[in-house]
DNA sequence: GGACCTTTGAAGCAC
DNA sequence: GTGCTTCAAAGGTCC
């Protein structure tokens, strides 16, 4: 309505848009145009021909061809809306065969059961009487009643070809025609011409009319609870007695005055795609919380190709459109507060908020000195402030600059709870893991209260953090910025092989990481659909990792698991260093190839799979903890940052330069350092100046492993020392 | 019993 | 125009 048309005039900049998503959907605005002026017509044709409708619908209410749908997918039908209200039953048989695959689609059923030839593509005929959604065995059975508006309250307006075609595989799906049977009568002419119109899949001998699920009542969870099994819908009973004979508008204004009927908003593209595959998730993952299925299903919808997520946009138009029809003067802000809940979330958000601001103001207001005054989130923090407060001081922005250096976009908008995070456990934490462990246990623990995104900061995980950062940062010298850091990794624990198979992929380009990291900043990506790409290789990964590798997705074990999926089945693609398979500081269950004493992992059986959407292990905190290992990672080579690491590093590199040469476009020098290290480099070779090898502090981090080597691996720290062109391949791979 | 978690997208609102 | 907030689904978890 007025906001659907006020969108209408940006439809031009959205088509220049690089948001795949508002392509779709501007293409549907424009059709939505299309479908209003045509829906005017017809509504104005329809009141002609209603009574004739009604009549005639008697008759051919038995017909299961429920047309609407069926003509719609009959090709084109241009002129299908006269057609089709003259002479609604346009199939000659009136028993189609059965729902095509594409309306299989379009009801919701979950891709197995509507791609290919499968067999469950296709639906049963419609005069079974069973609707085809029931197909779906998650969803189908339980599927909500759909728009359950009485019969007069929202009528379906006179339809056009393309609303009927929203109708048809909307029926199914989202308005459900199950049990609604309005008798129509015949002052109501836009109904009961809408009720023969309506795809009545079920074929009853009854006129059906849809039911939108948009509508609850004033509790839709207490609906919910009522809902019929028999029939799918979810608001069944009442709204169904509330249907009878004459409903109409008074009735329809009484009701809504008595009990005003929530209108739920029409599902976006991705709800609606989620309600798909939450089932095959579910199935595949044996995960059966819905936080962490989302994520999955989150992921999965990035990974999906463009063609498939404008199936959904089109869907999700369609929803938008039919939802507007039917409830011409709803709008989603009649929906805001719903539940009363919206108070109590925004006191608590507003909590949060000034939380997080008190954070803010409690360190300014009070300072470091006093923070027994300061507000509980911010004792909670106060870590976390110090330490971004001296990260903003050592360099790593609040902006996130340093992230944005690395093409991490995807987050920014989340660093600034990343650092948050991130800072929980970050590098001042390093070196008293004990104590502040402790305390960030007794401190964060208790959760409840906490702001929401600080909640699972505080989540016992982030009690944990501290070690396994520890074992991130020391270990996996993952240099956060970029998903490059990951082949650091493997580059220096690699064979000559490995290692020259890192070289090309991190030398391809930057996107070559995607081979372990669909995307560089996005935690998410190494997270367990991050192998989702292919028939579903991700099923088995995301399970893995649901069920107990989430410690990969902490540091350094995030790629190795992942890479060992994606890339190669047979060898993994990362093999750690023995001494981080053996030194107790990398904490973390399995890397790669390496199984590492869990006895070393003291956290790790605190976590129960699952269990706690606010616990660290929980799959939940995917993002948040990768996030936060990125930061941190951050925090570790800013924090743990020597002097003596950085000269190894420098020299490690330099030798590698004297030795085979620097050439401008040395591979294992990207552009972006190209000039800098061509600069640098050519001093040092001369005269190697430790005062300026601080520069190399990320790729001489890189080098040497961080703490890892420098406390625990002397050995390592020896052999790259020792070792000239050897350690320099290590070095300069990490820095590519 | 109800809020939370988690995801993306749509819509509304404030500035 | 931009940014923030709310809500949509889902079901386990927590208070």
């Amino acid at each position: 309505m007025p906001h659907t048309h006020s969108r209408h005039g940006s439809s031009g900049d959205d088509l220049c848009s690089t948001d795949e998503v508002k392509i779709f959907k501007d293409e549907g605005d424009r059709e939505d145009e299309k479908i209003s002026s045509e829906n005017l017509l017809v509504e104005e044709k329809s009141s002609l021909i209603d009574l004739t409708e009604s009549e005639e619908k008697g008759q051919k209410i038995a017909r299961p061809d429920h047309s609407p749908v069926f003509n719609k997918l009959d090709t084109h039908a241009p002129s299908f809306n006269m057609g089709y209200l003259v002479s609604p039953y346009s199939y000659a048989n009136g028993a189609p065969s059965g729902l095509p695959v594409t309306m299989a689609n379009k009801i919701g059923l979950p891709p197995f059961f509507c791609h290919n030839a499968d067999p469950l593509s296709t639906p049963p005929p419609a005069h079974c009487g069973i609707p085809p959604y029931q197909l779906d065995p998650k969803m189908g059975l339980t599927r909500p009643a759909l728009y359950p508006f009485a019969g007069g309250q929202y009528p379906y307006p006179m339809l056009s070809s393309d609303m009927s075609q929203v109708a048809s595989w909307h029926t199914p799906s989202v308005y459900s025609a199950s049990s609604f049977r309005t008798p129509y009568p015949s002052s109501l002419p836009i109904n009961t011409t809408l009720a023969s119109l309506l795809p009545s899949v079920h074929a009853t001998s009854h006129h059906v009319i849809n039911a939108h699920a948009a509508i609850v009542g004033v509790s839709s969870k207490q609906e919910c609870g009522v809902q019929d099994p028999t029939t799918n819908n979810r608001y069944p009973r009442n709204l169904e007695t509330k249907n009878p004979s004459n409903t109409q508008s008074n009735d329809s204004k009484d009701t809504n005055d008595k009990k005003k009927p929530h209108i739920k908003k029409p599902l976006n593209a991705f709800m609606l795609y989620m309600k798909e595959m939450r089932a095959k998730v579910v199935a595949e993952c044996t995960l059966k919380e819905s936080a962490a299925i989302n994520q999955i299903l989150g992921r999965r919808w990035h990974e999906l190709s463009r063609e498939e997520q404008s199936k959904y946009y089109e869907k999700a138009r369609q929803e938008r459109q039919l939802h507007m029809e039917l409830y011409p003067g709803w709008s989603a802000r009649d929906n805001y507060g719903y539940v009363s809940k919206k108070k109590k979330r925004k006191k608590d958000r507003s909590t949060t908020d000034s939380g997080g601001n008190n954070m803010k103001k409690c360190r300014a207001r009070f300072g470091l000195d006093q923070q027994n005054q300061w507000c509980k989130p911010c004792r909670r923090k106060k870590k976390c402030i110090r330490y971004m407060e001296s990260l903003n001081d050592n360099g790593p922005a609040e902006d996130g600059s340093v992230f944005d250096e690395h093409g991490s976009d995807d987050d920014e908008d989340d660093f600034d709870d990343e650092k948050l995070e991130g800072s929980c456990g970050s590098a001042d934490e390093t070196n008293k893991i004990e104590d502040d462990d402790s305390e960030s246990l007794n401190q964060s623990m208790p959760s409840p209260g906490c702001l929401s995104g600080l909640s699972s900061l505080q989540s016992p995980s982030t009690t944990m953090s501290p070690l396994n950062m520890n074992a991130n940062s020391t270990s996996n010298v993952v240099f956060p910025a970029t998903s490059n850091a990951l082949l650091i990794v493997s580059s220096d624990q690699t064979t000559a092989q490995q290692r020259s198979t890192l070289v090309s992929n991190s030398g391809s380009s930057s996107g070559s990481t995607s081979s372990i990291s669909t995307t560089p900043n996005t935690s998410s990506t190494v997270s367990p659909v991050t192998c989702t790409t292919g028939p579903c290789p991700g099923s088995s990964q995301e399970r893995a990792m649901m069920l107990g590798n989430r410690f990969s997705h902490l540091g350094m074990g995030l790629s190795p698991l992942v890479v060992s999926t994606s890339t190669s089945k047979s060898e993994p693609f990362f093999k750690p260093h023995p001494t981080i398979c053996n030194n107790p500081i990398f904490s973390l269950p399995s890397i790669g190839n390496c199984s590492l004493n869990n006895s070393i992992m003291p956290n790790t059986s605190r976590n129960p799979i699952g269990a706690n959407p606010r616990d660290i292990n929980n799959p939940l905190s995917i993002n948040q903890l990768t996030k936060r290992r990125e930061y941190q990672n951050v925090e570790m080579i800013e924090a743990s940052e020597s002097k003596t690491i950085v000269a190894h590093a420098a020299t490690s590199i330099i030798q590698h330069v004297a030795v085979h040469g620097y050439h401008a476009n040395h591979s294992l020098l990207n552009s972006s350092l190209n000039q800098h290290f061509h600069h640098q480099l050519n001093n040092r070779t001369e005269k190697p100046n430790r005062s300026e090898q601080k520069m190399l502090s990320v790729s001489s981090h890189s080098v040497n492993s961080s703490e890892c080597h420098k406390e625990s691996d002397s050995q390592a720290i020896a052999s790259s020392k020792t070792s000239s062109a050897g350690s320099s391949d290590n070095g300069v791979i990490s820095v590519s």
